[in-house]
DNA sequence: TAGTCATAGTAAACGGCGTTCACTTCTGAG
DNA sequence: CTCAGAAGTGAACGCCGTTTACTATGACTA
């Protein structure tokens, strides 16, 4: 298994070269842009050539989706270990490391976190459980969050309101990770829909028609939702010792 | 002015008979599914009849954006206008709304609020200005925002914070109406953005790893937001006295 | 009423697309 | 050396947006 024969070294680089083909697209055009003639004639083949690696154009983009999950968490993964050992310094560089990689690639972003494509959504679905990519970038979340909020007072209702109106709506996140208290829980999911929501609007251009400089916005709102999560009563900015702006105007 | 002409007539069915099948295209297939083929298929005519009524197809997806977010607008102003008086119980009634909508239309809603798509990034960035769809959107929610937010203690930074971190970087928003203290116009995209990322991140299955039902965690979320922008220490519901389950399990 | 003219529609065509199929070339294992 | 299978080609089918030339017809005017 150790020395790849010549035939599977040159499949490997012309499926990679296949993937770059897709993501250079992707960047230029946008979704629709990638077309598998276009994929080929950059290459030198013809269309048919790319149905030995892809049964078709849609398993290509789920292919491509996948390989940008990967990147991104890798990305994310990367700031976490740069920012030093306190969970909150962790959050927030992982933060703004998801912010920045949307910002600089929103084709990307949109692909795998926008309108579900087809192939993207058929890829989403196949793999719902343990390797789910949402699931491992919640995972890759929830770990300083944990460490953060742990005997922390949270905000949200207090446990017994969860219980009645959540009930046990969030099996799918608690199965995943052990005993996971409710409370914790609502209060991750809640983080994490601001975030998205945060980065999506930007990206978007959702944003542009009521803010300047949305990475204001962005370090505005993450510093009270870090305070919030601490008990801080919403004062000063979560220590930004990395690599971010503390209170920058960053650039699209 | 008051009589259309046969003509003007016959042209302004026909103009809704084209809209109505390139609806009926999304809400099947999706955006990529809007073809000027298989509009005029259904309608019984050829392709190139369409345009006599619009200049390609990026502007017949334009134009249908367009109608979706008045649509959508109507929905909400009629829902914040049964909703009572009290400011409270309009934003919740809204907020209902919007959710209520995107989950019953998400190809709309993915239309109007996900991916640019060309034409709609076209309509979007044409009427930047003052008849912006999403600035009218805010200039709806804005109304019982501010109603409820005044005199309240609100959260977030202090002004002085806010100054310094968000500057004149929401001036966008200010310009257009009025005289907007800081940390009101923070608090409202603030809340805007919570509201986005919970409502997109449901319609686009971002949420189906860690949720089983996305109305329970929508309607705490939206509690637990209505509840910090009265001041409340988080705990019950927002006196849901409207149409909305006040902790219900709104099915997909 | 007869004439004119813009309007709404058609048919044909061009190029691009995903996908399939028959066919050729070439690698690598026995 | 042989030969099965992998990799790639060329042609074709049906879909698409879009353009062009052309026709019928409703509406206004002399």
């Amino acid at each position: 298994m150790s020395a790849p024969t010549r035939r599977e070294r040159l499949r490997a680089t012309t499926l990679s070269e296949i993937k770059d083909g897709a993501r250079r697209l992707l960047v230029t055009g946008g979704v629709e842009a990638i077309s598998l003639r276009a994929i080929a004639r950059d290459m030198g083949m013809t269309a048919p050539a790319i149905y030995r690696y892809f049964p078709n154009l849609e398993a290509l983009v789920g292919a491509l989706a996948g390989d940008l999950y990967d990147e991104l968490r890798g990305i994310i993964e990367a700031a976490r270990d740069a920012a030093g050992g306190k969970p909150v310094d962790q959050l927030t560089a992982m933060c703004r490391a998801m912010r920045h990689w949307a910002v600089a690639h929103p084709a990307e972003f949109s692909l795998i976190f926008g309108n579900p494509v087809p192939g993207v959504a058929a890829f989403t679905d196949a793999c719902a459980d343990a390797e789910h990519p949402g699931a491992r970038f919640g995972a890759v979340f929830l770990a300083p969050f944990l460490a953060l909020t742990r005997g922390a007072a949270l905000p949200g209702p207090p446990a017994d309101v969860l219980h009645q109106q959540l009930g046990c709506h969030l099996t799918p996140l608690t199965a995943k990770h052990g005993e996971l208290p409710i409370e914790v829980a609502y209060a991750f999911l809640s983080a994490w829909t601001r975030l998205y929501g945060l980065v999506a609007m930007e990206v978007f251009g959702h944003l542009a028609w009521a803010v300047d400089s949305p990475g204001a916005l962005f370090e505005t709102e993450l510093a009270a939702l870090l305070g919030q999560l601490r008990g801080a009563p919403d004062g000063g900015p979560p220590a930004g010792n990395g690599d971010g702006p503390p209170a920058g105007s960053a650039r699209h």
